[in-house]
DNA sequence: ACAAAAGTGTTACACGTACACCCATGA
DNA sequence: TCATGGGTGTACGTGTAACACTTTTGT
């Protein structure tokens, strides 16, 4: 049965307006699980909630969604309003919509996320947040909500990302050593990999510019620094890669 | 800020309710992308729309989520409403939130995708749908709302999949030759395979079981029937596959 | 000189690709 | 016996994994 029409049944406007009603009670929201690395630690952002419901626990940013406003347009606006980041790309994930699982009434969220440079952008908490932080994702308290499962459902899609195309730079300063690039991926996928073919195979995508920089002040031979190149990324990304690992 | 608290402003209780309600209008839908093949095109099942808005256009199988019920579930009460279709496998696959998408009102809607036998389950029209079809996805005419960015992007999650997961056994009839799983994925790739090699790859899975059946009444030597195995299927994914192409 | 990590080369092996060839059936 | 598609074996090149080795810095 359709919730705009039903022709077998003969109602009167005001009466179709009422039924139809029932179906417009939903709330929408957001929630934003956003990736930092610090160099040894895959990291959350997240904020602690100064409000009902679930007033001190730990949370994704994330709010409902104005009645005149894009899910992907209000997920940039509530991340930027609850942590002070600025506009960064975030990706859909998956849509939660389990009856119950708001306890304030029927909110089905959109959950996205996003791979940024830890130590470029500084959260500071806004709106009712009382606080906004990186949080490595082995030590998160009790989250509110079922964001504990969105995050669940985020590492494993990005896991199942990192293994078929080179995301991952995102994570890094602009210029990094590929060691650091290879603790990244072993933090992530929770592997180890062996350096020599883990270079070989890096490089042998042409994604990196190595750079005349080196390493400073470390009690070892430094190391070169690289740079992503992100033209050669999206000219990769429109034929396909052939990535694996 | 929120939209259930905001600690800067004393709002009366009832202030506060109409404030918030004008966050709880959204409707939510799902929309179902349902794939067959019948041995030579790539198929999906459409439905013709026989209510306003976009009466007498083609358009997926969808329709409004009840307010006390899971999107999953609506899901499968919406498809098998509008086509006849009994609970199948149905998986999330991406939500469409524009603000414009719907004519009637703000609705969010929740995409899902399946694969099924396409001789298995005739389809037939319920609910305000006037039809119920197989029509190959190269020969869909304009459909209703976004769905046909909707089967856009089911179409490419589907691609992607196949090539890293062994699904599509799920189109087929129970009992298969190799050739006809070759043309399938054929079909969804748009590409062709080295029948030797394709073996080789499909059979190093030990996916399918071999039977002691052949085919009949080919003018041609008859081909080995297989059947696929659902428990090693499990079992594999729950180690992570490694496959490819 | 030593420790520590950067960076490279070599080898053995697995795997994908291409292609040729044989097999079983109906007409 | 021919056409048709089923089914298999092999040889070659590429890519991966394991591991040893050299290089460059700070102390």
């Amino acid at each position: 049965m359709s919730a705009f029409h039903d022709p077998k049944q003969a109602l009167t406007l005001a009466a179709e307006r009422e039924r139809l009603d029932s179906f417009f009670h939903f709330g929408i929201s957001v929630d934003c699980v956003v990736f930092g690395f610090d160099g040894s630690d895959l990291q959350i952002l997240v904020i602690e909630r100064g409000a009902n419901p679930f007033q001190g626990f730990q949370a994704l940013p994330g709010d409902l969604v104005h009645p005149n406003e894009d899910t992907d347009a209000a997920s940039l606006r509530v991340l930027h309003d609850l942590t002070g980041l600025p506009d960064i790309y975030l990706e859909q994930l998956h849509t939660f919509g389990r009856v119950d699982r708001h306890p304030m009434g029927r909110v089905v969220t959109v959950a996205y996320y996003s791979l940024i440079d830890i130590r470029r952008y500084a959260p500071k908490p806004g709106g009712w947040a009382s606080q906004a932080q990186w949080v490595p994702i082995d030590k998160i308290a009790t989250m509110a909500f079922d964001h504990a499962r969105i995050v669940e459902v985020a590492l494993s899609h990005l896991q199942h990302r990192i293994r078929h195309q080179p995301i991952g730079f995102e994570l890094l300063t602009e210029e990094f050593t590929l060691a650091q690039l290879q603790l990244l991926y072993e933090a992530i996928l929770g592997t180890q990999f062996d350096k020599a073919n883990f270079r070989k195979k890096i490089l042998a995508m042409n994604l990196l510019q190595p750079l005349e920089k080196t390493q400073h002040a470390v009690r070892h031979r430094p190391a070169r620094l690289y740079r992503f190149d992100p033209q050669r990324y999206s000219l990769l990304m429109e034929r396909g890669f052939a990535f694996e690992l």
